[in-house]
DNA sequence: GCCAACGTTGGC
DNA sequence: GCCAACGTTGGC
């Protein structure tokens, strides 16, 4: 999962009522169909800084709520608002997310770019992806995570 | 249903 | 700040 450090950074997250947040304001239906469909509670996290100066996978969360409806979504505050979603049909929904632990060192951007060949087409480093939810495989997490030790 | 225009993402 | 890539919108 991405975020823009800027915005809501894993220090961020760590200060948080107990350390959990509501991953609010994706307005992408493919990644909306994912967090429907596809995240269970005990689902692990990469956290992943974009946006930033060393953009890269700095820490480790986990799913602790299943999908429910974005309540940004009819805030007109907010600056996630949609007037056309229906609140007996709301059209975007959220997952609770908590922290679990910070990487020894952040696995940068350039450094899963550079091993684009182990990671089996992460989505992650495919040229043109703007995706900011997506999934990882066991086979990547595993690869990914390995490199924290090994630089 | 096509597709051009527009807005957003996000690395650099 | 630039710009490539891609999703969304809306005219037709």
């Amino acid at each position: 999962m991405k975020t823009e450090p800027s915005t809501f950074s894993l220090d961020d997250l760590v200060a948080s009522p107990e350390q959990t947040t509501m991953w609010e304001g994706v307005r992408n239906y493919t990644i909306r169909n994912w967090m429907r469909d596809d995240m269970a509670v005990g689902d692990e996290v990469l956290f992943y800084h974009s946006s930033c100066a060393v953009p890269g996978v700095v820490g480790l969360a986990e799913i602790t709520r299943t999908a429910y409806p974005d309540p940004t979504q009819f805030d007109p505050a907010s600056h996630y608002f949609d007037p056309k979603s229906d609140p007996a049909d709301p059209r975007w929904l959220v997952v609770d997310v908590r922290f679990v632990r910070r990487l020894e060192r952040t696995i940068t951007l350039a450094e899963l770019k550079a091993r684009a060949d182990e990671l089996d087409d992460f989505l992650l480093v495919r040229r043109g992806n703007r995706l900011s939810v997506m999934p990882v495989t066991d086979a990547q997490w595993t690869a990914i995570l390995a490199l924290e030790a090994t630089g």
